[in-house]
RNA sequence: GCCGGAGUGGCGAAAUGGCAGACGCGCCGGAUUCAAAAUCCGGUAUGGGUAAAACCAUGUGUGGGUUCGAGUCCCACCUCCGGUACCA
């Protein structure tokens, strides 16, 4: 009886089998499918493939989980990697944890749960939603920063670091072929100066020790009472930290820092063969800061016998690397200005103030230096709107011109800059000409503007700080800005009272915190007999790596500075060397930074318990070919990770000097409402219900879809749902969604192309594969919308042709594609089909529309062949009716035609 | 302040100096349906014009410039976003 009104009414019956897109079933499928066959592991130093090594940002498994940012620049990467495989590239394409890091502490202190267990669960779930979204990855190659056999290289990177120091003069050729001038070296190459040498082993050791790159040295560091950990200068914004905005003040504590600013020249210059965006090439020259200017000295003033002879001994001694006890060393971008100077500015932590400050002037500068100790960074930037400092009393003596100048101390000089003193020319420096003013201190002009069209010269407004010509400068009047430079530096260094000098606005890298999540350091400190350290210490020898976190009871922080390691017992911070010196564990821990610095090399190779990385397999995958993810690691991240591979570049442990080849930033997701995503602002769409609701190719077409990679762009949930429906059009193109099992629909035959589908097929092939090179992705999506558009209106619709519109559709939506690859009669995965190529023959249409101007205005089209020559196509255009009406009775002053693209009457 | 990047329909966007708005969303109309969903077809920058078309004018943040021709190149400015902040 059923089937009897199923037949008269036409109805049918709903069918689990799989009439429609079902995206749940497809998913589900191949990815199991992909995971059985080990499709995307991959084969290292395959001799006849050339590699191809595509690097995501690894992210932090937050307790959060995944957010639509991540598989934006996921996503791209994804489709590189399987367009690659199709090209017939070897594609290593890995995905690890950047899982140290504070939240796990922190919940392991509220929850008393090990920061491991927190860490495991947040990873398995990241992996988990990574897995749902389809992405190629070879997971035999995941790692975990966290993981012992991870952060035992980790730490044995540092012993590199702490094993180097950097030889400024020495010229070597890497292999790379390239002749550098500096280079890391190790420690046991660093000569020793005679006398160091003489006083023993102990001041051999100390000696070295304040080579290296890696050095403790007590420093005024960002320490966060909240967090219990000090912080890294990027990490402090406006006085609290980035991470909660805890409150930070500043203090002196022994940190360990690494000598980045040894490579600030490699750093900035070796930007250069990079295929990077300039503004973030930029960022990184701006953030280095690299500077060249003059060091000159000035001496303190006394009489003018002791004067001459200082000045005696130093024409014939030479600029000394270290200045006299009497001598204020200062740095200047522009020694042209010298004879501007009306006054010296040290800054309040200067170790000359005390010995400069004269009796009469002791308390007021006693005072200020207290002040300015007690604030802190966030005061000293916020009150910089006027200048504050105290005269010392004494006098310095300038060298151009034997002119006595007063010293001050102020502020706004930093100590951690150049020397920590300036030589101030308010005529011609606007923060110099802003604090004479408030103390009323002589300006001086000594720089007049070089022509009279250019920006002039009004000291009673303001500094002039352009280049032009030296006036009021002595023997230098009238010359150009630059040449003063020159020549006075030279004529200074002549004297041994100057010489051209390099300063970097990059500071060097404060790499201890005070975390327990974090790498333990492979060092040991000597103890004396009374269990204090001597200052002396020893590297863990690397066979004993990793020195593995200890067991603590609870995560509370100490609520000092000491740090959360030296919560641990006796026996893992203590021991007794085969020699019998009493060793004291290193209880700071490292930054996260570390083990990002790092971890594109591990994937390379990251089961090997011997080194690293395998010499052979670094030189076969380095370096990354794609590096993509957010601009917000455009400074620290990469010029973190540039400096570690800089260092075992020149230690001989890398072959390349760079590790990222090409750099692409994806640009962030915001709300709906056009806002930052946020919890706080309730506007956080979360991927997986996305996936559930639509599926995983639906999210990644749409997250491509959205406009171009590197775009800030807002999130729209109907824009999702307009993908899916195209995936669903897809799919109705090629299977009959009124079967009861997937077959191909009656329209799809195995016969021979139209001509016009042949050219609706190779010109989408080509703008496809153009668009996946230039990844624009977007475009891409919408060249396969109008092929799918044309192509679903054709009552036959050929095999051939819909085999090769899956395989260009696969790399954006692999699990659909791989359904309908199968559909269409393939046993195996589309993942190494050869990518279709466009043939040239059907690219070229047999006419095309013209458009005709007059005056550069658009009159009509006219349609013509091709290949119509100028002179045709003038005269066609000409004949038209319309253009006729435009040109009547006017004068053709000017034709212009561009042969295929347009014609423009120019009249009067 | 300084250094980057971006301003195009109602929205996301597209456009080697050569037809502005491809593609998608939304909306409007139609087909299908008892009805709805889904699907399919058509339309959709603005103003004028027309019964409807044709057609005319205007239009890519603002003002200028180069050019036969400018969203695209140059100059000045405005707004928004990102970076940075006494670096001598």
């Amino acid at each position: 009886m059923t089937s009897t009104v199923l037949l008269i009414t036409g109805f049918r019956p709903p069918h689990s089998a799989m009439p429609r897109y079902d995206f749940r079933r497809i998913e589900s499928r191949w990815q199991q499918y992909w995971e059985q066959h080990q499709t995307f592991r991959v084969e290292d130093c395959v001799a006849d493939k050339p590699k191809m090594y595509v690097l995501d940002m690894f992210p932090y498994p937050s307790g959060e989980g995944l957010h639509v940012g991540h598989p934006e620049g996921y996503t791209a990467t994804d489709i590189v990697c399987r367009y690659s495989r199709m090209r017939g590239r070897n594609v290593l394409h890995p995905m690890g944890w950047d899982a140290f890091g504070l939240p796990a502490e922190e919940f392991a202190r509220k929850m008393n749960v090990h920061p491991r267990i927190k860490t495991e669960e947040n990873i398995n779930t990241f992996r988990r939603q990574l897995k749902m979204l389809g992405f190629s990855y070879d997971w035999s190659r995941e790692l975990s920063t966290t993981d012992p056999d991870y952060y035992r290289w980790t730490q044995w990177i540092f012993l590199q670091i702490f094993d180097t120091w950097y030889d400024a003069e020495c010229v070597w050729t890497g292999p790379d072929g390239v002749q550098r001038r500096g280079r890391g070296r190790p420690i046991a190459e660093l000569p020793i100066p005679a006398e160091v040498a003489a006083a023993g082993q102990a001041a051999v050791r100390r000696y070295q020790d304040q080579q290296r790159l890696a050095i403790l040295s007590e420093a005024p560091v960002n320490w966060c009472p909240e967090l219990g950990t000090v912080l890294a200068n990027e990490e402090v914004v406006d006085g609290v930290s980035e991470r909660g905005g805890h409150p930070v003040v500043r203090m002196n504590l022994k940190q360990w820092m690494l000598r980045i600013t040894a490579y600030g020249d490699r750093l900035a210059d070796e930007l250069a063969d990079l295929s990077w965006p300039d503004s973030i090439k930029l960022m990184q020259r701006n953030w280095i800061g690299r500077s060249v200017g003059a060091e000159v000295d000035f001496r303190v003033a006394t009489t003018a016998q002791a004067q001459q002879a200082w000045q005696q001994s130093r024409a014939a001694g030479g600029f000394p690397v270290r200045a006299e006890s009497d001598v204020i060393r200062i740095y200047t971008t522009r020694p042209d200005t010298l004879y501007g100077v009306t006054y010296m500015v040290l800054s309040p932590e200067h170790p000359l103030v005390d010995q400069l400050t004269t009796a009469e002037q002791q308390a007021a500068v006693q005072q200020y230096r207290q002040q300015a100790a007690m604030k802190s960074e966030l005061e000293r930037t916020d009150l910089a709107k006027t200048k504050t400092g105290v005269f010392t009393g004494s006098y310095a003596i300038n060298p151009v011109n034997g002119q006595p100048v007063p010293v001050w101390i102020a502020d706004y000089v930093l100590i951690s800059y150049g020397t920590g003193a300036i030589m101030a020319v308010p005529g011609h420096d606007e923060r110099d000409y802003e604090f004479a003013c408030q103390y009323q201190i002589p300006i001086v002009q000594v720089v007049a503007a070089a022509s009279a069209d250019g920006p002039q010269a009004d000291l009673s407004v303001a500094a002039f700080c352009e280049l032009g010509v030296a006036v009021n400068s002595g023997p230098w009047d009238g010359m150009r800005t630059e040449d003063v430079k020159q020549r006075i530096t030279a004529d200074l260094a002549a004297r041994g009272l100057g010489r051209e000098a390099v300063n970097f606005r990059l500071r060097d890298w404060l790499f201890s915190r005070q975390r327990y999540w974090g790498e333990p350091f492979p060092i040991w400190h000597e103890l004396d007999a009374d269990g204090q350290p001597t200052g002396l210490l020893r590297a863990d020898p690397v066979q004993s790596l990793p020195v593995l976190h200890p067991h603590v009871e609870d995560f509370q922080p100490t609520g000092t500075p000491e740090p959360m390691l030296s919560k641990a017992t006796g026996d893992w911070l203590y021991r007794t060397a085969e020699d019998g010196v009493r060793l004291k564990r290193e209880t700071n821990s490292m930054p996260q930074w570390a083990g990002s610095c790092w971890y594109y090399l591990r994937f390379c190779d990251n089961r090997n318990s011997d080194c690293f990385i395998d010499p052979r397999k670094e030189r076969y995958w380095l370096p990354v070919d794609l590096y993509v993810g957010g601009a917000e690691h455009a400074v620290l991240h990469l010029l973190y990770s540039r400096f570690w591979h800089k260092v075992l570049f020149d230690r001989g442990y890398v072959s390349h000097p760079e590790p990222f080849r090409r750099l692409v930033n994806q640009g962030m997701i915001l709300g709906e409402n056009g806002e930052k995503m946020s919890k706080s602002r309730g506007n956080v769409v979360n991927p997986e219900q996305v996936v559930n609701d639509r599926g995983a190719d639906s999210l990644r077409l749409y997250e491509m879809f959205m406009g171009p990679l590197e775009q800030v762009k807002p999130w729209q949930t109907s824009g999702v749902e307009g993908v899916y429906r195209f995936l669903s059009r897809v799919w109705r193109m090629i299977v009959d969604d009124r079967a009861e099992q997937v077959v191909l629909d009656a329209a799809v035959q195995d016969v021979a192309a139209t001509p016009e589908q042949l050219r609706i097929l190779h010109q989408t092939i080509r703008a496809v594969t153009d668009d996946i090179e230039r990844m624009a992705f977007n475009t891409a999506i919408s060249r396969m919308m109008e092929f799918t558009n044309a192509m679903s209106g054709q009552a036959v619709r050929p095999k051939c042709v819909l085999e090769s519109f899956v395989l260009l559709l696969s790399p954006f939506a692999p699990h659909i594609a791989e359904e309908l690859w199968s559909a269409l009669g393939h046993a195996q995965t589309l993942a190494y089909e050869p990518w279709p190529q466009a043939d040239p023959q059907w690219l070229v249409e047999e006419s095309v529309e013209v458009p005709v101007q007059v005056n550069g205005k658009l009159r009509t089209r006219i349609v013509v062949p091709v290949d119509t020559a100028a002179d045709v196509l003038q005269a066609t255009a000409e004949a038209d009716e319309v253009v006729r009406r435009q040109l009547e009775g006017k004068t053709v002053v000017k034709v212009v035609v561009v042969p295929g693209r347009l014609v423009n009457f120019v009249v009067r």
